[in-house]
DNA sequence: CTGATCTCAGTCGCACTGAAATAA
DNA sequence: CTTATTTCAGTGAGACTGAGATCA
């Protein structure tokens, strides 16, 4: 009765992996459009908010805390070395790791980009009761991985 | 309690957004190599399954129903054109228009793929019990844009 | 003329693989 | 020698854009 003219064809509507990739393509767009606007790609934000919370890391672990592959770790780092949002340098206890640390550049990025997505959220969950966002936050964490 | 030494920063793992990029991405680990094993990618199914429940329809209602680009809708009924699953033929109502329908190998293409998508369900939302996962569809589908 | 339909070529962010170089 | 870390090149599906051809 929502969308009465809604063209999905039942045996899509009913999937629930069909539900969590339309729902989550739109948060897509939401949230690319929002860190584009402040200058940034979704792994950058990964990256940052990873280092806020752990400090000085290796790259292997920056990747198991963002959710990222090695391969991108090391480009998206690349990145953000380049524009002064973090710094690198080889770890001397360990010749193969490069210890990433932030910036108070990339700290001031992250504050920005923490703002535009707090209102994404509001966005994506608008049609949402406060009780039903905080349910749908459990279940999706009980999903993961 | 449940990921004791899980290394994902708080910061992310409260965003909505984040939780519904993770589960969106273990869900379609789990769809693409359901289809994979079974022969097809996503869009094939889309079209396949939208072509079942509409009958023959133009491409540009194709696209509405599988929430497909118009130039993805090209590309993915030329495929499944060439392995014999769907006929296209210009309506002769209107020359612009190509009138796209499945073939009985299309439709026994469909059953596969139907039943092969059945078991993802089940394997993705195994963490949840019934009425859980009925709340989550419920929620997802008024995310839907 | 305009507007709709289809097609083609290409872009983008995200996820991932394989192989190489370097060092433990 | 093997193993771990980083880097580079490349692949793949999904979502999307712009331009052109065809026709209403």
């Amino acid at each position: 009765m929502a969308e009465p003219d809604d063209p999905t064809p039942d045996r899509l509507r009913r999937l629930p992996t069909w539900l969590l990739s339309q729902a989550s393509a739109r948060s897509h767009r939401l949230v690319g459009s929002a860190l584009s606007r402040a200058g940034a790609s979704g792994y950058q934000f990964r990256v940052l908010a990873a280092l806020d919370e752990l400090g000085p890391v290796s790259q292997v672990e920056l990747g198991r805390a963002a959710g990222l592959d090695r391969s991108d770790v090391a480009a998206t780092v690349a990145e953000l070395e380049q524009r002064g949002s973090i710094r690198r340098a080889v770890d001397p206890d360990d010749l193969r790791r490069k210890r990433v640390a932030l910036t108070p550049a990339g700290r001031r990025l992250l504050t920005r980009l923490d703002t535009a997505l707090d209102g994404v959220q509001q966005q994506l969950l608008e049609p949402l009761s406060a009780t039903e966002r905080d349910t749908l936050v459990v279940l999706l964490a009980r999903l993961g991985q």
